[in-house]
DNA sequence: ATGGTCGAGTATCGA
């Protein structure tokens, strides 16, 4: 089976690069985030013509979630169920595909380290954990994929003392993150990846995808029963080139069956 | 040279 996350950073601008990618990378499932589309402007069609199913969680203007199938989707939840009040924001979705409880996250980008959003942030993380403490089981095939705007280590970002008192790298998101993981999840592209500089994000600005001054913050979790079966990871930085390119690469995964 | 870029929407905010 094959999983990809990829964050498309508006999908209205972005169709056709995810048509054109889809047509060759063939993920078997396909985790989106920042859509930025209410649902029903969502382009499910364009997906059904390649032969995927698919589900969106979004509102419109920012944020936006979506999950697209071709080995099935069922039992589609929009946002945490963890029996608090609803998330003021659309950045979850999970649903079942090929036996694999899958969820599409978009983890607050937090801002500042004394932002409100930061606190957001934090908070979120736990909520992530408590939703799958009521939703999901460990022990099977359970796949938490997106932008999680956390690099989880220093050799996941191009320059770590740019990042003193930023963002992304401090203690508190580090710790959120692995707390989430200690529920059961292992990050997939390190149980096959171990060198620095492979990244997910380039800002826009400065060059800095020619650079090479990026962050790996895209990632896909798995549990035991999936992390024992991934045969295969990578980060396809040519689908960052071109015309129109997101400002993230998208990442896939394969396991065995 | 002290800025550099996108995408939302159409003034700025968010990343």
């Amino acid at each position: 089976m094959r999983i990809a996350t990829w964050n498309v950073n508006s999908l209205k601008i972005r169709l056709p690069r995810v048509e054109e990618w889809l047509g060759y990378a063939r993920p078997d499932v396909l985790c989106m985030q920042e859509t930025k589309l209410a649902d029903a402007a969502f382009p499910a069609l364009a997906f059904e013509a390649l032969g995927y199913r698919t589900a969106h969680h979004g509102d419109g203007r920012w944020n936006g979630v979506a999950i697209v199938s071709r080995v099935g989707i069922d039992d589609v939840v929009d946002g945490f169920c963890e029996g608090l009040e609803a998330d003021t924001d659309t950045r979850l979705i999970s649903a079942t595909c090929g036996g694999v409880r899958v969820s599409s996250v978009y983890v607050p980008n937090g801002r500042g380290l004394e932002d409100d959003h930061y606190a957001y942030k934090l908070s979120w993380f736990d909520r992530l954990r408590r939703h799958l403490e009521a939703t999901a089981d460990p022990d099977v095939p359970v796949a938490v994929c997106g932008d999680f705007n956390v690099a989880p280590e220093d050799r996941d970002v191009w320059d770590p003392a740019a990042f003193v008192n930023s963002t992304h790298v401090s203690a508190p998101e580090r710790q959120a993150l692995a707390h989430l993981e200690a529920w059961g999840l292992e990050d997939a592209f390190r149980l096959v990846h171990q060198e620095d500089k492979l990244y997910t994000y380039w800002d826009y600005r400065a060059g800095d995808f020619h650079q090479h001054r990026g962050m790996r913050i895209d990632l896909v979790l798995v549990s035991k029963p999936l992390a024992e079966k991934v045969t295969f990871a990578v980060i396809d930085r040519n689908a960052r080139k071109g015309k129109l390119p997101s400002d993230h690469a998208p990442l896939i995964v394969d396991t065995a069956d």
